[in-house]
DNA sequence: GCCGGAAACTCATCAATACAAGTGCGCGCT
DNA sequence: AGCGCGCACTTGTATTGATGAGTTTCCGGC
């Protein structure tokens, strides 16, 4: 088996929605209903629904359709590292265009935050990021010299960095995201295809691997109506019985 | 039923791993063996155990047995709901005016969000939070009316409500967190003094208790010069966000 | 026309079974 | 002893059937 008949049904009606033939507050059919479309059993049917769901697509509730939620795509936390993998997941075509990779001398505030001494070289690079054709996000990346040379003969309109940083044996861990929102400035403006001013999400990251050592230094800008950020958190100490 | 198998499994089988009768890295029982243990099939048994891996606490794989991952000793619950809790770990110093309480219907995308009948009653507040007497972030929340009926008679200038709630024995378990940028408008400008237009950092949060439902939506506005909010994640554990 | 309740519909839960696919261990062959 | 293949075990996926519980619809009595 291929694909899985509930990542096909999940992909299927994920379609659907992003395409509007069911549109915000409409209902979906009955789970019955799809299992007859779909000729599948209610077990894949309800999984599929279950990973909408949880991506908070659809809503409902016992007795009730599920209906469909405010769909802006957004990332489930698994990916978080990578944007061409969370693209991939939420059924959106991500795209790249390199502006520039440079092997040179990071500003001050970058060496500071990678532990870099002011006259170490970096690999830096401007990606601009699309999704579905659409400019969504501006990344500023810095990585320190050896991490990051693996970078300069890559193919970078290709693939992932991320998947390919990992294919080297680099051990990205873990990371600390700060977010806050800026004006667009006249690069952003240009190839966010944004007026200047425009208020934009931005994400600084700072990616360490399990020694503690600094890898990465990203700055990266979305704009809002395209891309939005999502993080999911549970309570990890849960008392045994409900009231509810 | 009052509660349901697969909760109870997962319930019983979390216990286990916190107190420590499975340690970390070992292995649980496989599938076929606690559907015997527990008298279930492997229905309930596989849905508990999916919950505990989307907790974070198991992992595996296919024809691996899961085993428990490390544990998360981070942040307590709490300081990802509540401001006052997180300004005070910071050395700040929180404060709040409350502009607005009322008990209305809500918009529709509010409702939809909440699962709610576009008729139904919910709690709704504004609030504006402070930072060493600064204005820091304008807080929308509104809360399902059962829920939110105790805020009604409380000194929402005092404490935290997250806490007044907890008191209550309201079960806040999950929280979804949504990010973007937005321009300020009237209310904004005004309550957060900043220019209109300025860029703000928009914080969605969708809380639910254990059972899933929601019980709380609140949409958050920080001034990025005084706030921002910061997540943390490694590869093996879950992501724990703060702010200021 | 209004209201109450029965009935139809829907999702939630659980059981039992079957097969596919990945893992790991041990046996047997070299 | 070392290596590789195969088998047992385990999880992933899918089907079918049954029951419980919540929601919606609609019809009949008033």
């Amino acid at each position: 088996m291929a694909t899985p008949l509930h990542r096909a049904l999940a992909s299927e009606l994920r379609d659907r929605i992003r395409s509007g033939a069911i549109g915000v507050g409409e209902q979906l059919p009955s789970e019955a209903q799809l299992c007859r479309d779909f000729s599948a059993s209610r077990g894949p049917v309800r999984q599929a629904l279950a990973a909408l769901r949880d991506e908070g697509l659809i809503g409902g509730g016992q007795g009730k359709r599920p209906v469909v939620l405010e769909s802006v795509p957004s990332q489930p936390f698994e990916s978080f590292l990578s944007f061409t993998r969370r693209a991939e997941l939420t059924g959106h075509v991500p795209g790249q265009q390199l502006q520039e990779i440079a092997l040179r001398r990071p500003g001050p505030t970058v060496a500071a935050a990678l532990q870099l001494d002011p006259q170490a070289y970096a690999v830096q690079l401007l990606r601009l990021r699309l999704l579905d054709d659409r400019p969504a996000m501006l990344e500023r990346m810095t990585y320190v010299e050896d991490v990051g040379r693996p970078l300069l003969d890559a193919d970078l309109n290709a693939g992932s960095i991320y998947a390919l940083l990992s294919g080297e044996g680099v051990d990205l861990y873990a990371a600390r995201h700060t977010f806050d929102a800026v004006a667009a400035d006249a690069t952003d403006s240009a190839l966010l295809e944004v007026p200047e001013g425009t208020p934009l999400l931005r994400e600084r990251r700072l990616t360490r691997d399990s020694s503690g050592r600094p890898l990465e230094w990203s700055e990266d800008r979305y704009r809002p109506d395209v891309a939005t950020v999502t993080v999911t958190n549970t309570r990890s100490t849960r008392p045994s019985v409900s009231r509810v």
